[in-house]
DNA sequence: TTATGATTAAAACGAACGTATGAATCATAC
DNA sequence: GTATGATTCATACGTTCGTTTTAATCATAA
């Protein structure tokens, strides 16, 4: 009972992953995702019940993880800090650094998760819209409320703002890595697709902080 | 022949972009999209062909109009800096305002439209990548080279990748006006949903700059 | 008023969808 | 080796999908 089951789960999850990540959740059939993974079709639903709980495991599966990295990483931050505020710098690359960073963990998902994680924040269903809104909440009032403590000087709704400017910004660098010159047909020539996520991140933070902390607007 | 035909093709746009707003391309049937435009199944084929068909009909409806709107402000730039390098800030403007301007604007679309964009530049499907991109190409080309020379000391790989932040900080600012919340559950205390379109467009703007104009990474 | 072309309407098409069923096959414990 | 429960398989169910067809209805010009 070990090796078959593990396996069918998995392969399933791979399929779905990829699958939903290059035609999203409605474009993709479960014909399509258990053939991919090379399964039979009754499989879904014996393993997971249904296609909505398949879309639902795909996420958990590597969101558990990257949450509770999250705020390990902020619990360490906070605690270096003893209790003076932690640096926006430092905030902003536990959040999505540490997001970043799984582009290049295989065995997290690497860039196909991140690619539909990007996606999916702005393609919500209606149940998937629920699903994340309460995986990530725990995670998302932690880090706001260390940017109001970091950033005392600026108004909350504008932090708040902001860290969905920032979420967007992300969002697009993460889908965009190879779909960039899909929307735009722009081509970046001295770099091959194996340098651009090392460069990609730096470059993300810096455009992140700069925004963060610009000059607040005139009413 | 007059009334009757325009008022039916309207009818199914207006439906569709809200439904495709909604729902995504993929989650919207031609019966929901019939039912709410009060006309008849068979409609939407006769006067658009297909679904793909109306599905672009939808997106060059407005987009045609922005796309000229924003050459025509760039040209407008270029003419009064009379050879000298159009300024960040005004660039910027003319293609995020002109966009975001478009909201306040409802014979143009105004929010829905805009919030339709947003989701649909991260989950194109093959067919409607390909529009975009065309339908893009020219805009794209002209402020990219406006952006390489108003910003000469930045490499211009550096230059493409901060326009692709900007886009999916724009996109999510967009999408996100009310989905905010659906996401993070996030509250923005002292402002009306009027209120906060308007304030949006400085806010942004500032976040933008202030990534265009962050200090370069270091590698 | 009648002929003509454009539009709408009702109904049906085959294909694909997510899901359920019951038998076959597997691994394991006795 | 046989019984048992877990898994896989082939197949079918009922719905819904985008599209097509054929007839009815409308507006307009002769």
């Amino acid at each position: 009972m070990e090796t078959r089951t593990v396996d069918t789960r998995e392969r399933i999850l791979d399929a779905s992953e990829r699958l939903f990540m290059a035609h999203g959740y409605e474009g993709t059939s479960m014909r399509q995702i258990t053939g991919d993974a090379g399964v039979n079709l009754a499989a879904v639903n014996y393993h997971f019940g249904s296609k909505e709980s398949l879309m639902q495991e795909v996420f958990r599966r590597r969101l558990d993880w990257l949450n509770e990295e999250r705020m390990r990483v902020l619990d360490a931050l906070e605690a270096e800090a003893a209790g003076q505020a932690v640096k926006p710098s430092a905030i902003v690359d536990a959040f999505f650094g540490t997001l970043l960073r799984m582009a290049g963990d295989e065995n997290r998902g690497g860039m196909t998760f991140l690619r539909l994680l990007g996606r999916t924040l702005t393609e919500p269903s209606e149940f998937i819209r629920a699903f994340l809104a309460h995986e990530y909440k725990e995670v998302m009032d932690r880090y706001k409320e260390a940017l109001f403590k970091a950033l005392p000087e600026v108004p909350k709704a504008e932090i708040v703002w902001r860290f969905h400017f920032m979420l967007g910004a992300t969002s697009y660098a993460i889908a965009g890595t190879d779909a960039l010159r899909l929307v735009t047909d722009w081509q970046i020539e001295d770099e091959d697709s194996t340098d651009r996520m090392d460069r990609l991140v730096p470059r993300l933070m810096t455009f992140l902080l700069g925004g963060l902390r610009a000059q607040l607007p005139q009413f």
